[in-house]
RNA sequence: GGGAGUGUCGCAUAGCGGCAAUUGCACCUGACUGUAAAUCAGGCGACUUCGGUUUUCGCUGGUUCGAGUCCAGCCACUCCCA
């Protein structure tokens, strides 16, 4: 099977300018292509991951690729986020966040013998002359056309700043000096991008008169039309300060029945045949089973064998009714937390994190979400003694276990 | 520069001067389940000796026994005109 199939197989692919060129170049090895992140943050996450694991799967098929971060962009601050305005962030931060970036990437993405590269677009950006700037490049776009991309036509109604509204010459700029300075023939991207991408093929066919490519890939949307790789609390990412292996795994084995197959295509390099096997025969336990695939799977993508194999165990153990505690979240308390080997209830349960206030903390005694070493508690004055391990379950998924330091 | 309007618990949305403050979504807990979905029940500012206590409605002052609600100034955003 060649690499475009498999793409193609797993749903992975959403636009492309010329299908037939791309399949040709991508399946021969001679595609240089770049994917651009902008360094929000100091971690990646579930969002950037599909685009690195794309980058795996054409490096493997013999394809360059290029990895831009965003150093130039995030100065002005990525205004995408609708709500509210991002902070500036300083170059110290970006610069912080563009290290932990790279690190991150090399797990995944081979950059040894110059198999793949790293290029920042401040190294550009910041040395643009404005007036230059707009006879070389702005000459080239229309605002007319700009106007009815579909990016910014749902930006029409809420407003839309100036900044913003260059980000598409931006990214256009961006591509067209790669395309020269490295010869980076393609532009891959979530299909957010797309209008974005578009502009640069455009830009790089007006000044140099040559063809350039650019392919988005499928967002990867839950069956309720959300962005996956996000909770409550935030993104799910892949620095396991940030998130833990172990609630990493967590969230892939809690996705919802229609969403499994589809991850397992778009995010794990499981064999297609045999995902495409195991779709046949969901019912029941089937699902369980590829959930837990799934997320055994991207563990050990991510946070390697070990953190999976140890997330996997814990998870069986807890779910499974068996007493192994061994890789579960836990908590060491000081001593001085402690009254006579005892502590409160409630204030346990904020000690451990597992609820924000003492009040929430009561709510959830109360109304019987919380059990000590499988006991149920519903009185909030209890004082739990801490000898040993103590396994604290609160509603029917969260365990946490409390030692004494 | 001129005019109109808006700013309430994550989002959205009520709120005759006496309300910890309506409703929907989200979220949390319980029941049913498969660590899924759907459904049903309860909860959803903080602290509490469970009797209460206390802090909130863009910001700052004012009127009032009492203000999210009235007045003034400021800030932010939206719309219209230039």
């Amino acid at each position: 099977m060649t690499v475009f199939e498999e793409l193609e197989r797993r749903g992975l692919l959403a636009q492309l300018t010329d299908r037939e060129e791309i399949e040709e170049l991508i399946n021969a090895g001679k595609a240089t292509f770049y994917i651009g992140f902008d360094p929000t943050a100091d971690s990646l996450h579930v969002g950037h991951f599909m685009a690195l694991c794309l980058m795996k799967r054409l490096q493997m098929a013999g394809n360059k690729p290029i990895v831009l971060l965003g150093g130039g962009t995030g100065m002005i601050g990525d205004p995408s986020g609708k709500t509210d305005m991002r902070k500036m962030l300083t170059p110290e931060t970006i610069a912080h966040n563009i290290e932990c970036f790279k690190k991150q990437m090399s797990r995944f993405i081979d950059f040894s013998d110059n198999k793949a590269i790293a290029v920042n677009n401040a190294d550009w950006l910041m040395n643009l002359n404005y007036v230059e700037l707009l006879r070389e490049v702005g000459a080239q776009f229309s605002v007319n056309r700009m106007l009815t991309a579909e990016c910014y036509k749902q930006r029409m109604e809420r407003g839309l700043t100036f900044l913003e509204f260059n980000y598409m010459i931006m990214q256009s700029y961006d591509f067209y000096r790669l395309f020269q300075d490295y010869g980076c023939n393609m532009q891959f991207g979530g299909d957010d991008q797309w209008s974005n991408m578009l502009g640069g093929t455009e830009l790089i066919r007006r000044k140099l008169g040559k063809d350039a490519y650019a392919m988005t890939i499928t967002l990867l949307l839950n069956s309720e039309g959300k962005k996956m790789g996000k909770t409550e609390k935030g993104a799910v990412w892949l620095d396991p300060e940030k998130t833990s292996p172990y609630e990493f795994f967590q969230y892939w084995r809690n996705v919802a029945d229609a969403d499994v197959i589809k991850c397992l295509k778009m995010l794990t390099f499981e064999p297609i045949e045999k995902i495409e096997e195991m779709e046949q025969n969901l019912e029941g336990a089937g699902f369980n089973q590829a959930k837990e695939l799934l997320a055994y799977s991207l563990t050990e993508l991510v946070h390697g064998k070990e953190e999976a194999d140890k997330a996997l165990e814990a998870a069986r153990a807890v779910f499974g009714g068996g007493g192994n505690s061994a890789n579960m979240p836990s908590t060491e308390l000081t001593t001085d937390k402690l009254t006579d080997g005892a502590i409160n209830i409630l204030d346990l349960l904020v000690e451990c994190g597992l609820v924000p206030t003492k009040s929430e903390g009561r709510r959830n005694v109360q109304q019987g979400g919380i059990s000590i070493n499988n006991e149920k508690v519903t009185d909030p004055k209890a004082n739990i003694t801490i000898e040993g391990e103590v396994i604290i379950k609160k509603g029917k998924k969260i365990f946490h276990k409390v030692t004494i330091a």
